[in-house]
DNA sequence: TAACCCATGTAAACGGTTACATGATTTC
DNA sequence: GAAATCATGTAACCGTTTACATGGGTTA
């Protein structure tokens, strides 16, 4: 959502992700890509044809400023930064309101209509899933062990970007939990009533 | 997505979601728009302005058909009848893969900028998320409850809609759970930082 | 009489992905 | 010699929301 702001400058969600992680460092337009990716690609993503219109116009509204840095062997690059201006914008945003979306989800669209599908490929595809999420948790589990051990008291700090980073974290690890929980429970609840055919086909 | 079909012919998540709907009950589009809310509205949702155009794409490609009702008193309605064609591709998709695509949350965006807030303001907005999700469990939990009462040995018929509407609604009470577990997690690490400040203002 | 429900549609604007475009360097 | 990496940008397209548009009937 696009949030009014005096007179005409406005700031989506997108440029928020931006700025919440250019308050962290200064990046270019390519590092903020696969920054989101590892950091904030859990909860918010964008391809790069979003992302360099949208440093443009937080340029234009004054929350970032950037510096051509020349290279030998690679292209020249512009690296961002967060000016005081942002950073205020950011903190405001951050406890403003949220009306809740709708999350779209395929899968549990899918599950809807269910009962039209083979009963053997729906177990593929919820078996598939469960271990994806699994694979996704084990992952995630792994950083937050990490986190713990290697920034172990600054987690405890409510204005470390560390203990918002874990924060954020952690709900990665609860979603996929639950996620994996459920397609476990779908896909157990297909195959025990496959099991019950096999040993009474009369009433399949 | 839109999926490729034979020659030009094609249906997105949004034509599934309805088509999953219609392939339940003859419906119209002011009915769909309805049933969506409270049925699928969980994990998928759609303006009118969405559902009316998609509704004539589908009958373009002979997945509904429909029929004018009159009505005194009221205007007159299009109910959408789904066909045999649509069933078949409904059925098809239900098992075709799924490439999995980012959620994107707001909150959970907020909360990776949280360390620039004020922790009383963050606490007040994560505690009203959890109070929110939590009464959604409650209403979930409760249509749970009266699915096992009312519906009994449908849900354990793969084949029945019913099993299907039970199997998605058991996704929103593991999701809802698991997101007012989080917020309730992090709203008690910031309440608890800021009860140690006031027994000792130096450290804060 | 004002607000709300029923019922269907279109248009403008925004958000997001994918493809087009360029070009040097490094790795296989 | 082909493919991948670094680096930035634009254009076309699709999906979604919000607003515009109409109009009869019911409820407060």
């Amino acid at each position: 959502m696009r949030q009014e702001r005096s007179g005409k400058l406005s700031v989506n969600s997108l440029g928020f992700a931006l700025l919440g992680l250019l308050a962290r460092e200064r990046l270019s337009g390519y590092d903020l890509k696969r920054r989101m990716g590892r950091e904030v690609g859990n909860f918010w993503s964008a391809s790069h044809g979003q992302i360099y219109p949208e440093l443009a116009r937080l340029e234009g509204d004054g929350m970032v400023s950037h510096e051509l840095v020349e290279q030998r062997d690679r292209p020249d690059k512009k690296v961002y930064e967060i000016t005081p201006a942002g950073l205020a914008a950011l903190g405001e945003w951050v406890t403003a309101p949220v009306e809740p979306r709708v999350t779209r989800d395929e899968l549990v669209l899918k599950a809807y209509s269910m009962w039209l599908a083979k009963p053997e490929e729906a177990l593929a595809l919820f078996g598939e899933h469960e271990r994806l999420h699994e694979e996704r948790l084990a992952r995630y589990e792994e950083i937050g062990a990490w986190m713990e051990a290697e920034w172990g008291d600054d987690l405890d700090r409510l204005d470390s970007p560390r203990f918002a980073s874990y924060a954020t974290l952690m709900r990665g690890i609860m979603h996929e939990r639950g996620y994996a929980e459920w397609c476990r429970w779908l896909a157990g609840r297909i195959s025990a009533r496959l099991e019950r055919r096999e040993r009474a086909p009369e009433n399949g």
